[in-house]
DNA sequence: TGATCTATTGGAACATCGTTCCAACCGTGT
DNA sequence: ACACGGTTGGAACGATGTTCCAATAGATCA
C-alpha cells in the first residue's frame, strides 16, 4: 500500500493541533515568556523530543498558534455592504483578538511573512479593491492599513508584557498609564510641550476608539486621493 | 568633599557611551543575534561583569543604542515651512535610520515606551498640532502616524532578519521578494485573488516610495477630516 | 499467531545565553 | 604607608532551544 492512512494510536496521541492548543493555553494564561518547551512538555505529559517530531521549532509553533487565532477572525463572514464598514469590522476583529491574546500582537509584528498576515492581507486588500482605489495605488493603500494594524499590534503586545499575569488587566492598565502620564507631565515644558499635553488625556483614552480613529483616518485619505 | 569629580582612570576606560558604541558596531555589522554580552566583552577586551556595572541589562543597552540612533534623526533641524513636509522629512529620517540599522526597527516596535519613541512622538505631534488638527483629534492622529511608522519598522526589521549578514543587501532583498512572490503566485486563485495580484508588483516595488505613500495617505486623511 | 519494521515517544545531554557573584586591582585620601 | 571604595575581569549559575538516541507500540507481513 503506497498511501498510509493512519488511525490514531491513542485517544491522547500527540498531534500538531493538540500541541498548538496547549501552547495557546499557556500563552493566554501565563504570558509569552511562560511558553517553553519544558512547560509545554509537562502540560502534555511528554518530553520535548516528542514535540519536535510534530513541530519544526519554536517559530513554527508560534506561527501556528497565531494563525489559529487569526484564522478565527478572517473566517467570519463580514457583514456590511460598504467596503469601509467591512474593513473596519475586519480590523476590529484583529484588534479584539489581540486584546484577548496579547502575544498574538507581538508575533504578528515580529514576523510579517507568516500565514496569518497573508490572510489579513487578502481580506483587507480585496476590500480596498472594492473601494474603487486605482490599481496602482492598491498596493500602497493596503500595506499602509496593514502597517498601521501591525504597528498597533506590537504596541499592544508591549503593553501586555508590562502587566503581571493573572491580574485584573484593565485596572493594572489604568495604573500603568497613569504612571507614564505622570512621568510625561514632569518633562521639560520647552522640550516636550506636546507630550506633556498628551499626558493629560493618556490615562482616560480608549484604545479601541483610538484604533478605529486610525483606520478611519487612512480610509478618509484613500477616499480623498481617489 | 561631597561631590566626586573623577578623572578617567585610563584613556580606554569603560563607559556607557563606549559600550553603546561597541554594541552598535556589532549590531550593524553582524546583526541582532550577534549582540551578546560575551561578544561585547570580547570586543571591549573586558568581562561581562564590567559591562553590567555601567548597564542595567540587555534591554537598557538596546534602548540606549536605539535612542542614540533616533536622537541623531530628531536632532536635525527640519526644513520646510509646511507641516506636511516637516512630518514627511521626519518620517523619512526614521525610515532611513532603520534602513541603515535594521535592528532599530525591531527595537522601536518591540518597546514603544522607550525614550526614542518619546522623541519621535514629540516631534511629530507638534507638527500635527501645527497642521491645525483640532485638539481632540491630535492624539489619535499622532498615534496613527506613530503606529504606521512603528509597524513598518517592525516589518523592516523582520526582513533584515531573513538576510544573511555581510552580503549585498539589495540583491538579496530582490531575490527574497521574488521567492515570496513566486510562492504567492501559486496560491489558490479563488481563495487569494488579491495576494496573487500583489505578487506581480511585489518584487519591483520601492520600499521608500511605499512608506511615503502611507504617510501621505494619513496626512490626506487628516486634511479631509479637518 | 508471531516476527519485524517503522513511526513515535520520553528524556538525557549539549551549546549558548543573560545574569550574578566575587576576588583582585588601582587610584585616591588620610 | 595604609585603608578604602569605585571598577574590573572572569568564573559560575540557572534557564532555554535544540539535538540525539534508546525504548516503545501498533501496523504489517510471513
Amino acid at each position: 500500500m503506497a498511501t498510509k492512512i493512519r488511525t490514531e494510536r491513542r485517544t491522547d496521541a500527540l498531534s500538531k493541533a493538540r500541541i498548538v492548543e496547549a501552547a495557546i493555553e499557556i500563552l493566554d494564561s501565563e504570558g509569552e515568556d511562560a511558553l517553553t518547551f519544558r512547560a509545554l512538555a509537562a502540560r502534555l505529559s511528554t518530553g520535548s523530543g516528542a514535540i519536535y517530531w510534530h513541530v519544526a521549532d519554536k517559530n513554527d509553533l508560534l506561527a501556528a498558534a497565531t494563525d489559529h487565532v487569526i484564522a478565527g477572525v478572517t473566517a467570519d463572514a463580514v457583514r456590511g455592504l460598504r467596503p469601509q464598514e467591512v474593513i473596519r469590522t475586519l480590523a476590529l476583529g484583529v484588534f479584539d483578538a489581540i486584546h484577548a491574546h496579547p502575544w498574538v500582537g507581538g508575533q504578528l509584528s515580529r514576523n510579517p511573512w507568516q500565514d496569518a498576515v497573508l490572510r489579513m492581507l487578502e481580506r483587507i486588500g480585496s476590500q480596498v479593491q472594492a473601494l474603487g482605489v486605482p490599481e496602482r495605488a492598491q498596493f500602497n493603500a493596503t500595506t499602509a492599513l496593514m502597517s498601521f494594524i501591525l504597528g498597533l499590534a506590537g504596541q499592544y503586545a508591549a503593553g501586555a508584557r508590562v502587566f503581571p499575569r493573572h491580574t485584573d488587566r484593565s485596572a493594572f492598565r489604568k495604573a500603568f498609564l497613569e504612571t507614564v502620564a505622570a512621568k510625561w507631565a514632569q518633562l521639560d515644558p520647552t522640550e516636550h510641550p506636546f507630550v506633556r499635553q498628551l499626558a493629560t488625556v493618556l490615562p482616560e483614552h480608549d484604545d479601541r476608539e483610538q484604533f478605529v480613529a486610525g483606520i478611519d483616518l487612512i480610509l478618509a485619505g484613500m477616499e480623498s486621493v481617489q
